[in-house]
DNA sequence: CGCTTAATTGAACGCGATCAAACTATGTGG
DNA sequence: CCACATAGTTTGATCGCGTTCAATTAAGCG
């Protein structure tokens, strides 16, 4: 089983951090694990701190009037959720869920303040580590409301992290592929349809997507449509 | 006309800075003036720094394909507009101009980062600051998906600054509004008829809304629409 | 005033949602 | 091992919100 040093490690946001702020927060933190399908908190509830990912999927959404559901972000190994929250020590602003069985490594918020406000390269690296995520909250916002269906799935395959044989690897559901850009499962499976028909990809094993035309594929992320 | 400090003084993004790092500050900014529909920078271009909006109105939007804006913040006298961009160290991710005369301090892109690097109370307030940002900006996100125009209109209207007499004073140009929460000026005119016949808010002079129903108004930011 | 730019109103269209049904995959117990 | 159950995906038909195109009215500003 994974340790929190090694969780923490592989974690992007705190790449910046050197090596003795590093170990604190390596002191601090706890493991948690979730089954699959367990809820880790609710919009609103207290900030329990900073989770950062080791193993398995989670989904951060919110719930809109009716029950439906949007996708912000899908949390992988390396990736971190409640950040923002624990920042800023508001109540945590969506809801998060274990896809798959998971395990976390929890900086718990109190601690984790007390460090940042102690440790000034811990929050420099923060500040650098927030920054992206604005950038990736950006990008998120562009293409609800910049691009069209086609735009958005094409977009989502290109910045996706390849395999190791260059295919894009979709999430367990593809469900949770759909809300994440906006959209129902119906029309992102008639859409992804559309693009396999143009021939701009393919389809392998176990969800596993191959770009046939990277160029074509970027063309109708900018919004030219794939003609038929 | 306005100093640096004064602008500086009235800024939300940095109320938490001590008065040493605040002087510092002031000491590397200058002043910005910018004419009515000038372009103060286009996406993707080397970020300038910090700007502090102290009199006027700056647009900050995204461009998509076919020319498509969408208005991703307005900003007025004591807000902040390329501060993720400056913290980051990246391009600018979008395209800000002046909607009105506006005057703002500039704190420029290398010395504030040296400051950030050697004044760590100034790091945290910037920290709490962004984490106010990204807030913001799922909030947008949540608008554009969840919300139907009139759930975005009403919420908009009951986020907004008020003045003194409680009303809300709307940007110059109504079509920036439309923008910003994804609607075409068409569909923001119709939609903001029907919840002025529905009683829920009022004209007033001078593009002044006045909020008449603010419980129902909350519903239908809520998703809860009004009869008729 | 007349000229330009914004806002409003009307009519028709289209993308994506919704409802519904068939199909596929993955288990589970007899 | 297969019948059945459950959950996800795909495909089809229809609908509605917001867009688009077009025309009119209102508002700024020389």
């Amino acid at each position: 089983m994974l340790s929190v040093i090694e969780i923490l490690a592989d974690c992007r946001l705190f790449t910046a951090v050197p090596a003795k702020s590093f170990q604190r927060l390596a002191a601090m933190a706890r493991l948690a694990k979730f089954r699959k399908g367990q809820m880790i908190f609710r919009e609103n509830e207290d900030c329990p701190g900073v989770y950062v990912v080791g193993k398995g999927m989670v989904r951060v959404f919110k719930t809109g009037a009716g029950g439906k559901e949007h996708v912000l972000h899908i949390v992988e190994a390396g990736g971190t959720f409640a950040e923002v929250a624990a920042l800023g020590g508001f109540k945590v602003p969506a809801s998060a869920e274990a896809v798959e069985a998971t395990l976390c490594a929890l900086l718990p918020q109190p601690l984790f303040r007390k460090a940042l406000e102690e440790d000034h390269p811990l929050c420099l690296g923060m500040l650098s580590g927030l920054s992206l995520w604005v950038k990736h909250l950006v990008g998120l916002l562009e293409d609800v409301v910049l691009r069209d269906a086609a735009g958005r799935i094409a977009n989502y395959l290109l910045d996706a992290r390849r395999t190791a044989d260059g295919a894009v690897a979709l999430p367990s559901l593809k469900r949770y592929v759909a809300s994440h850009l906006n959209l129902t499962s119906e029309t992102f499976s008639r859409t992804f349809r559309r693009l396999i028909d143009a021939g701009l990809i393919s389809i392998g094993k176990k969800n596993h997507v191959l770009i046939v035309a990277p160029e074509r594929l970027r063309s109708v992320a900018q919004g030219i449509l794939p003609k038929v």
